[in-house]
DNA sequence: TGTATTGCTACTATAATAGTAGCACAATAA
DNA sequence: TTATTGTGCTACTATTATAGTAGCAATACA
């Protein structure tokens, strides 16, 4: 690594040590961040108020939570409304690639 | 959180503190660990040794990685073939689910 | 003028990950 | 047989991320 941390993704520049800077490691070094798939998760249906995500997103620190909402907010897949926090449009078009995996995983999880 | 640590999801139990125990936040739990993602996603196309993992996934310490692929064997995702780890037939389902964020984030990833 | 709610910030403790070294084993070469 | 090389790890320390808790400023309402 040539830089020495990396709180935002920025533009050309690979994140988080994943180095090859490919457009799909980069996206999965913002969505594995702790909470940040939670976050899209929970607005999709509906504009929520930072206590509500807080509480939706199970033990999540307001700390955190803040940074995550941030770190979103930053590269644009979410963003403030007057009723809370909302998707985006490039949030919801992301959120649709997602949604699949919510079918999968009420499959799968019970096989666990 | 009534249990101390969560190294590993288990049947019925949430994981990692997020309480609720739905599926996705299940799955999304073991998803945002580092490298699971790039781990699944680099071993859709072909096996691949431990070392050639490593490479593919930037600065993966050897422990963090090995940590990982046991998570992703103990839940059924990932498995040892002779020629190095393999997706197993429900990893392949899950990447299935996966595939269109690359495509996705090949636009994205630009526009940041 | 309280009182409650919300969106945070700050701080400490703990957990996860990075980074590095090195060992046991297998295959190959000499 | 003895190097030599490559691979799959384990162990350890340093750093970073997150949990957990307290509390404050701002707004809304009673």
């Amino acid at each position: 690594m040539t830089e020495g941390k990396n709180p935002l993704p920025k533009p050309g520049s690979p994140v988080r040590g994943s180095q090859s800077g490919q457009p799909i490691m980069v996206l999965f070094d913002l969505l594995s961040r702790r909470w940040a798939l939670g976050v899209l998760w929970n607005l999709s249906d509906q504009n929520r108020t930072f206590r509500d995500l807080q509480a939706r997103c199970g033990s999540a620190s307001p700390s955190v939570l803040n940074t995550r909402l941030k770190e979103l907010r930053a590269v644009g897949l979410v963003e403030k409304a007057a009723d809370g926090y909302a998707l985006s449009q490039t949030g919801r078009a992301l959120f649709s690639r997602l949604e699949p995996l919510g079918d999968w995983a009420m499959k799968w999880v019970p096989t666990l």
